[in-house]
DNA sequence: CACCCCCTCTGACATTTGTCATGCCCGGTG
DNA sequence: CACCGGGCATGACAAATGTCAGAGGGGGTG
């Protein structure tokens, strides 16, 4: 047998990361070389390690799995970058491909699959949960403007449109007017509404 | 030795919970009898296998681990119940020691030290993971009247006043007076905000 | 070049909100 | 029993928000 896949393995939560790492060494062709809890670790010890695989949580504190994975692009391009997530929101599945991802599953896949797909994206193939896909399909592109998205995202934590003006260095009427178009848009009665739809779809 | 402890498993992601199984395994005063990926299905499991703990995630499908706690508390007295969670809310941990669950932790814990609490918990000893239990008391109580955290709710995805009332048989202006004297209590600048708070803390 | 779409702003208007004063009914507490 | 706090409501007013029409500038495309 040829030398086995070296993985690096980030997410937050330590019962799940040293609970994945404890199954995956039992296949004998994986190694775990590298654990991380946060998105700078992970950097960190994806450049100390130099691993094939690595396999990142979405979100995590620091930077989540999309931002890792666009630095870990641009400096060790060999290795290849499968994301794990527990709330799939289509939106973030197309700005991982974007960023150069090879893989996207749910974590309601079991270790064993997981498995297989660490071996698929080490030997180049793309692997994307179907049910993810499906939804991020149907879900379509976002219908939002650049100024309509950024607007909306300072609407986020409920501040008053004034706050919103300041923030992004608009008139109030103009932050009025995108939030409006942006509410259309997305068929929402009002932006606090617009706000949970752009969420949901990964929008914002 | 004596009999090993009987484990349920809840929680919605295969991979956590597959992990998870294979690693208390090896602890050989521990046997998982069974495993479920949602509210209903944990209790169903419950029922059929007795277990003497039932470690619960707090978020699944269904009903949440605190109202699986709670029907587990009335018909299952025997079994003691340990709650993880990957986001602690300071709220929950209330509602949680109050439906009779017996610990209550982060999913940060590692593998080795979930095994030590499902024996403590076993032998009747409670545990609540220390920074949980800060929070908690920091946060204090909810000083929310039910009716205002009752309309809270129904104002959390962004619907208009009107309908609000509409769904809580109140009239609209009630349902104003009600809103604003929450927002103000929460120290919030509008409803929106107020929401965002109150589920910060738990407390809707 | 003409056209279109986006960005930005203004002003005006209708509607929705937040806020406050005030009143009534009720259950508990001293 | 008198008092208080909470639940519930009304009415009125100010402030915030949503909506519309319009208008200038800029970049890109046919």
């Amino acid at each position: 047998m040829t030398t086995p896949v070296r993985v690096l393995l980030a997410d937050d939560e330590h019962l799940i990361r040293g609970a994945l790492a404890a199954l995956l060494s039992l296949e004998d062709d994986l190694v775990v070389v590298a654990e991380a809890a946060t998105g700078p670790e992970a950097l960190a010890m994806a450049r100390a390690h130099a691993p094939d695989v690595a396999v990142l949580d979405l979100q995590m504190p620091g930077a989540d799995g999309v931002k890792v994975a666009t630095s870990l692009r641009a400096e060790l391009p060999a290795c290849r970058v499968l994301i794990v997530t527990s709330h799939g929101r289509p939106g973030h599945l197309k700005r991982a491909l974007a960023a150069g991802v090879r893989g996207f599953v749910p974590k309601t896949v079991s270790a064993q699959r997981l498995a297989e797909l660490i071996r698929a994206v080490h030997a180049g193939n793309r692997y994307v949960d179907p049910e993810l896909a499906a939804d991020a399909i149907s879900a379509g592109d976002s219908p939002l403007t650049a100024r309509e998205a950024e607007v909306l995202e300072h609407a986020a934590d409920g501040a008053p449109v004034a706050e919103i003006a300041e923030r992004a260095a608009l008139a109030e009427g103009t932050v009025r007017n995108y939030l409006s178009s942006a509410a259309s848009k997305l068929g929402a009665e009002n932006r606090h509404a617009a706000v949970r739809l752009a969420r949901e779809r990964g929008w914002v």
